[in-house]
DNA sequence: CCGGTTTCCTGACTAAAGTCAGAGAATGAA
DNA sequence: TTCATTCTCTGACTTTAGTCAGGAAACCGG
């Protein structure tokens, strides 16, 4: 990170506060306070209760349920008690909250649309391009990778997906217990390390790293979920379990892979893997892969 | 512009708002309200006049008198007189201003920095780039055009510059009362326009047309300024012209230009003018151009 | 030097956005 | 059952961010 790249991204939050945000303030509240529109905004078509609203604007209490009544008073929400805990209530839009949404909707798509109206169509889709990139950045740059136990919920969700998935993709199918590893006590330490990527707090994807003592360190259930995908996760992993490799001592990292997974094996290749002969009898591989283990690439 | 578009710039607004616009706030207003700091920061090293103060943030005058007065009195700031117009006042920093605007720079820094620092250096890369093309398409579509007589200061203002710059740049030198354009007077209705670019209300551009009732009508005088190059605006004046023209009923356009204007020339080409011969006698011309003129780009 | 204009200031407001300290009902654990 | 906890609400308060009307001083053109 130099002070090119800071002053660039310094000028970029300036183009963007002034314009983006100036607009999206004054497009969205124009009879309604900004605190109420976005309210009524994360209540949602479903509905949502009240302690989540809190969480996810970050704000008091005392002040919530002050929009709320007043929402409530205009007739644009219905506030009731759970049926299972009553202390909790949800938030549900009447037909008029819903008609007061669906304005809010489209004045931010008048917003998107005044940001690109003065372009012509090849700046358009410039502009549309480097967008979808400034987002997806922004947003992986905001996952985590946090080591966890293999039986941690969040790991046992990803992994189920991981069998699914392989399951649906392989020719063969996929049956866990087949594979070579179907003890995730080799994922834990001090045998090996499980990693979880969060995404706004949700699991997005896992890797597992396996370090026996007798043979080089091996990468084991790597998945990004399908929703997640083309952030570069995926080598955002193979980089925090090379790191992970290196800080115990490792210079060599292994993996195996099935012949359908064919975006993992480029992703393989282009992170400077090199494909070698069999190392282990793997039923469901096809390529085996290797790589010396680097310092890691970040700073 | 279709839903695609709109949506991607949505998704974009969401990711950048919730990601720079809150860390914005919590980064720069920490013990100081955000309406003194964006003052103290527009201040600047040099010191500014209270009404060019008021302009740039948009502020009412009472309402900045009031935080001048608080920022006064924290001795951030000193307040005096100009020398040769006693009613405008002049906002200088003190020594301590200086050191608190230093400190919201360096927030501003750590701010960008804590986009960049989950990223790997290619990610890394890809963002600024992302965000350069961003800032640069915002900023475009914030640049007006409008018609305005050759004797308004911004259009005299702009065409000294041209004839300055031209002046540099050609190997010749450049004399105004050699050309064949002495008279503004073409570039007035009825018989022709002018047109200056202009971004935050300064003028970065202009562009004249001349539509002489027994010939092709004819571009004269286009320029951009050098801080504005590089957001396409000479295609979009060549746009602009093109569109004007075709509202006069006209079907080609023409124009020459110097061997020394190597950008330009190469502009002309990739917006769809072909070169011909000679078709007047420009001294400092060596190549001619001409285009049918087609509807407008835009929609 | 006079009347109109500009520039900045003050005083009196307002609305929005939020904070804080409890109160009261519902729940869950012992 | 009791006691602590959770969840939401209310009342009382503050700060921030402004708006509006008018007034004093300085300037400018005739």
């Amino acid at each position: 990170m130099n002070a090119t790249q800071i002053d660039q991204v310094r000028r970029f939050n300036r183009a963007v506060t002034a314009r983006v945000g100036v607009l999206h303030d004054h497009y969205l509240g124009r009879e309604r306070p900004i605190g109420e529109a976005r309210l009524l905004w994360e209540v949602g078509e479903e509905g949502r209760d009240v302690r989540r609203l809190r969480e996810r604007l970050g704000l008091d209490s005392g002040y919530v349920s002050r929009l709320l009544r007043r929402l409530e008073a205009d007739g644009l929400v219905t506030v009731e008690p759970q049926h299972d805990d009553r202390r909790v209530r949800t938030v549900r839009l009447t037909d008029a909250g819903r008609a007061e949404r669906a304005m809010l909707d489209a004045r931010s798509d008048d917003l998107a649309g005044s940001l690109l109206a003065p372009l012509n169509s090849a700046q358009r889709a410039r502009l549309v391009a480097a967008m979808a990139e400034v987002e997806r950045l922004l947003t992986a740059g905001t996952v985590t990778f946090d080591a966890v136990d293999p039986d941690h919920p969040d790991a046992r969700e990803c992994l189920r997906s991981y069998v699914t998935e392989l399951h649906e993709r392989f020719d063969t199918g996929f049956d866990p217990a087949r594979t070579l590893l179907p003890d995730p006590g080799e994922l834990r330490p001090p045998r090996g390390l499980f990693l979880v990527a969060r995404l706004h707090g949700e699991p997005v994807g896992c890797g597992g790293l396996k370090m026996p003592s007798d043979a080089p360190a091996e990468i084991k259930r790597m998945w990004v979920a399908p929703g997640a995908r083309g952030l570069g996760l995926g080598r955002r992993f193979l980089a925090e379990l090379e790191a992970r490799a290196a800080e115990h001592g490792r210079d060599l990292l292994r993996l195996d892979t099935n012949r359908d997974l064919t975006a993992a094996i480029g992703l393989y290749h282009s992170y400077g893997f090199t494909e070698v002969p069999a190392f282990n009898d793997e039923p469901y591989a096809h390529h085996w892969f290797e790589k010396r283990v680097a310092a890691p690439p970040r700073q």
